[in-house]
Order: structure tokens, then C-alpha cells, then sequence
DNA sequence: GTAGTGATTGGAAGCGCTTCCAAAACTGTG
DNA sequence: CACAGTTTTGGAAGCGCTTCCAATCACTAC
């Protein structure tokens, strides 16, 4: 109340030297338990709280790191899958008692600008980057600065990166799989931003359960849909008149654009057209019908990032960490299997 | 490269002092313009970088400002709102040049624990917190901090804190003007959560439209809809046996839920049920029929309190800002007035 | 009783910057 | 050309903490 209450005057009150005050704080050993009560007393009494930037300064951490989501990706903010991912990283941050700093660039200038605060160790202890587009410059620049930095999604063009990612062919693979053993055959596909390494993943998984079941890869049957309903609903448009008996959706935004714009035809599913799609996230349960989909555990995506980043906080970056997350086929209604 | 890069360093390679440097760094007059270009010739040729957490120890000023968005209110991250929100609140601070720290409070450990980092003048600058549920005591802590802090969103028990809201009174009463002038009688509400201001404020404006036009206030219209799509569409299945013939949904995520349930019963909207809803965000477009719904600002409201904020930190606490920003209606397919 | 051990304590030097203040250098005036 | 007034400059004191290191202390073993 009195004075600027700085862990000196806390170490005034308490009659011992600020070092001792200080490991108190830290709750470091070497204290005497009747001394480390007494500077606890104070500390309580007084309602000390350490400012937290002389201890940033001082231990040269500062306890926050940096989500990162590169211009354009932004833009997919209004997909619920973003909105959940940083939750993800929020409660993990939460749990290791990081801070969470969210740069959301929303412009090249913005990106200009912020790179000088966040390449520099100081504000930040690490980064975690969202992946865009494929060669983006901000994500090269960022795993060159010396500032830990894990990458959500694999960057195509950074092998080497620490990243964590799900297993987007695997996915695909299962979701495709799961359409042939329902007995279609001219499996379509929405994919997303082809721009985006999920997108070209995906694409490789359907590519490639095709070809190994000796079907044949239509390109009139494929169509990019950029994550978005509006998108998907465009390219299902443009699909329709090949007559698909399935539809791979790379997105559960975009089955929902593809689900209006088969209605609008005419058709239903899953008696005309059988749809799985990728995500399981909230669009899937409120579409009708409810949507046979490949979960990707995005929560704990964005867990396993920080985890991710604080290891390598802690052990250094080598070896590069690589962790790819399982997903899983949650069938329900749009294939009609049940 | 060799040594260490601090201001000193820059100091010593332009041959000038600390202090000129600094002015430098900080584009502050009195350095005389050729020794000014030299000082920036040796920062741009070394790639020198301030550290900020230097910086805002010494200047005592972080240049950073929270988001704090209380327990549960995480869980509407959901709604397309938060993410959009967010981004508003994001980009005013990256056009402020202020980085953004994000608080997502899931669970009362959380509050306790961050509670001495954001309370306290240091990291924070100040702080956005969006309204919770009336009676939050986070928001009440807060706020009697020395924490410059705007709240977003009406604070029931706090009426002189700083705030920027939406009108929701004035919002909710011309949706419902709509209906009555397009000769509906029997309007029914889906509310949001009754425990936040928002939803208590959409409420208010229904029922005094309603009273003002001498109609009665019909307990048996009126369901909590708690803002999720499937609180939406339980509420219109409770409302449906009462025969509404129009429901003003209190946001666009309900009425996505309640023209499930319209259609489930086998109704057509706007044909049988005339449906308003609130918030204009892309549910509105993507339900069939399009949503008549009442726009509400996000983006520029999120921008709103990121100013008010700054305001508050630059100018003082006082007067207590209050802003109140306008919604409108905009008219598509839900209410069949074209 | 004394040397040796490990646990405790505090002095002091930072961390990298801002900013107050006094000194130095320049300007223009009579 | 001296003097008051204005810029320009740099020395030094912080900002509030951590941490190295040397000093002190309490014990144990001989």
C-alpha cells in the first residue's frame, strides 16, 4: 500500500536480503523453513505480485509463446476449425503456465511489422505457426530466426521442421476405403485449398486408394472447394453433371455446401449420392444428415503443439520432432452403412 | 554476428552514446539528421532488433493488451462470433502496433492462476474482457485493478465500468417490428443463455415491442436456446406445439437449429414459421431460406473496444466510456417480406 | 578442540533498455 | 565579440527481478 511493493521492500519487511526473497518466490531450495514462512507471510499480506517482465528480463524467459497464423489463413478463422485449435493451444498454455500471444496477420504490412517483435528471442520463448500456403515466406523466415518454433501441419517445403500434423493420407485413404467397400465406384472428390499441404494430402490419399483398387483417378470428378461451404457447394455444383456416386469432401464445411447443392438437384443423400467428409467438428452433427466423417482430434492437435514447442524449448531442436496424429472413421448417416 | 546485439553495441559501432541510439531507436528529435542516418545505417546493416521485454521494463509500457474471455464463454468459441470477434480485436492491434495476449479462462484453476499475471501493471497494458455470465467475479476483480480495462459486451453489475456493446434492446426491437408489420401475431422467441446481458437485453427489446404494440407476452413462445445451434433447435421443438407464426431467434446459430426442427415437423419456412434471428454472421447465409436477421457489427465492434482501450490507457479512466454501437436489419428469404 | 562438509545467506553484477539532467555545442542578437 | 537562448549530446541512475559467487553458519568426524 505504502511503497512500490517490489520483491525489495518484500525482503525489507521480512528482514532478509532480496536473494533470499527471490528464492522464496521461485520456491528454490536453500532456505530456512522459518525464514521461507516469514517471506510468505509478507508476501501473502501484502498481496505481492512479481512484475512479470523484470523476471522475463532478468531470466531471460519470458514465459509466452506466440501463436502465428499467416495471412490468408485468417481468412479460414471462420471455419470452427481454427476457433478450436486455438483452444487447444490456449489450454495447454494454460496448463504449463505460458501466455499465450495470438498474431493473426491480417495483411503483408502486418506480417512486415511484426516480424522484427517475434524473430527475436525476448518476447517470445517460441512460436507455434499455423502452415499456409505453400511457400510462404513468414514460416521460411520464422525457422530461420533463432527463436524455437514448432509448425501445426506439415510445410511442404521445410522437411526438416519441427511440425506436428495429422495423418491427412491415412485419412483420406479410410474415407475413400470406407465409400468402396459400400460398393461405389465413381468416388468424387471436394478438395480444399490445393494451396495447403491438408489439401494436397488429402488429394494423395484419394488418389491413391483409388489407384490401388484399380479405379480409375477422374479429373471431371474432382473439384477444389477451399475449405469453405460456399466453396463446397460450388464444386459439387460443378461435379454433379458427372453423375458421382460418392463424394469425398476434404472439409466438413464443404459437405455442407455439397449437401445444399445436391438437395437443390434434386437428389438426396445418402440414396443418391454418399458423402464422407474430413474433420468432425460441429458442422458434422447439425448436418442432415449427420455426417459420416474422418475425426481429427484438433484439440488435442493444438495440446500436442505446445507440448511439442516446450519440449524443444527445454531439449533443444535436434533431433526435429515429427508427430503425426492418428484420425479415425466416425461413420453415421451420409453413406447410408446403417 | 560477433558480439552480442544491444543498443550498446549499435552505440559503440555508430561511435555515438546509448542515450543517441536510443533517441534513434525511437525516432526522437534532437539528433542532429547526420548522425541520425548513421545510427540507422548501422542498425539496418547489422539487422539489430530491440529487445522488447527491455524495453517495456524500462519504459514501462508493454505495448501489450489482453483478451480475457472468462470460463465459459470459451465454450461459444464455437459461434462464429468469438473467432470473429477475435479477429476484430486483432487487427486493431496489429493497426496499433500492440501484440495481442489471449486469456481463455476454462476452468476456475485458470482464473486463480493467471489472475496475479493480468492484474497487475507489467505484462499487460490493459485489458479487453468479454461480459460472462452475470455475477462473474472475475470481471468484478478485474475491475478493480489498477488495469486500464474495457469490457466487451454490457456489465450488468458494473455500470460504470468502460464498455462497448451493441444495442441489443434497439437490435431485437426492429426485428420484432419486422414481423409485426408483416402482419405476424403469435411471435415466439428463442433466447440465448438468460444468464448473460445480451441475451437479457434481446429479450427486453421483444417484450417491449411486443407490449408497446398491445400484445401479450406469451411465457408459452419464449425458449432458451443458450446460443447453440442444438439449444436452437430443442427450443423450437418446446415452442412448436404453441403454433408460433414467427420466431425471432436470438442469434443465427439457433435459428440454424430451429429451422431443423421447423422442417422436422414438417413446416416450411418463411411459409408456415416467419423466422428473425441476430448477429448476421455466415450461418445467416449459408441456412435455407436465407436468414432475415438483425447485422451486428463484430469485426468493427471487436476494433471498437481495442480503441476504447487505448483510449482509456492514454487518457485516463475517466469519464467512463460507454459505446454503443447500432445493428440493422437485413432483410433476405427467412421472413418472406419479398 | 579443530578441520571439513554442506546448507544457508546476502552482496553485487547484470538483463537491455529509457530517461533525467547536466554539460557541450551551436544559434542569433545587440 | 560577448552573452543569453536553444539544440544536441552523453553520463548515470534506474526499471524489478535473477543468479553467480563468496561469506557465513551449523554440524559432524576425528
Amino acid at each position: 500500500m505504502t511503497d512500490k511493493l517490489t520483491l525489495d521492500e518484500i525482503a525489507r519487511r521480512a528482514g532478509v536480503s532480496r536473494t533470499t526473497a527471490s528464492r522464496v518466490l521461485n520456491n528454490r531450495p536453500n532456505v530456512r523453513s522459518e525464514i521461507r514462512e516469514r517471506v510468505q507471510r509478507v508476501m501473502a499480506e501484502t498481496g505481492y505480485r512479481p512484475h512479470p517482465v523484470a523476471q522475463s528480463l532478468a531470466s531471460q524467459q519470458s514465459h509466452v509463446i506466440g501463436l502465428v497464423l499467416p495471412r490468408r489463413t485468417e481468412i479460414l478463422f471462420n471455419d470452427p476449425y481454427f476457433p478450436r485449435l486455438t483452444q487447444g493451444i490456449a489450454q495447454a498454455c494454460n496448463d504449463h503456465d505460458y501466455t499465450l500471444a495470438l498474431f493473426m496477420m491480417q495483411s503483408e504490412a502486418d506480417e512486415q511489422k511484426f516480424y522484427p517483435r517475434i524473430s527475436r528471442k525476448g518476447l517470445l520463448d517460441g512460436i507455434v505457426i499455423q502452415v499456409g500456403q505453400i511457400g510462404d515466406d513468414l514460416i521460411a523466415r520464422l525457422l530461420a530466426s533463432d527463436v524455437p518454433t514448432v509448425v501445426a501441419g506439415r510445410p511442404l517445403q521445410h522437411p526438416n521442421a519441427n511440425y506436428v500434423d495429422v495423418d491427412n493420407v491415412a485419412g483420406a485413404c479410410s474415407a475413400v476405403m470406407h465409400l468402396l467397400h459400400l460398393g461405389h465406384k465413381r468416388i468424387g472428390m471436394i478438395t480444399g485449398d490445393m494451396r495447403t499441404t491438408a489439401a494436397l494430402d488429402r488429394y494423395t490419399g484419394y488418389c491413391k486408394t483409388l489407384q490401388e483398387h484399380d479405379l480409375p483417378v477422374d479429373e471431371t470428378l474432382i473439384s477444389e472447394g477451399y475449405f469453405t461451404e460456399i466453396g463446397g457447394y460450388e464444386a459439387m455444383q460443378r461435379l454433379l453433371p458427372h453423375k458421382p456416386d460418392a463424394i469425398f469432401s476434404s472439409s466438413d464445411a464443404m459437405a455442407l455446401g455439397a449437401l445444399r447443392a445436391i438437395y437443390e438437384a434434386g437428389l438426396t443423400v445418402p440414396k443418391d449420392i454418399a458423402v464422407v467428409s474430413f474433420d468432425d467438428l460441429p458442422p458434422a452433427t447439425i448436418a442432415r444428415p449427420q455426417l459420416t466423417t474422418i475425426h481429427q482430434p484438433v484439440h488435442a492437435f493444438g495440446v500436442k503443439a505446445v507440448e511439442t514447442l516446450l519440449d524443444v524449448i527445454k531439449n533443444g531442436p535436434t533431433p526435429p520432432r515429427r508427430i503425426i496424429m492418428e484420425t479415425e472413421l466416425v461413420i453415421r448417416e451420409s453413406c447410408g452403412s446403417r
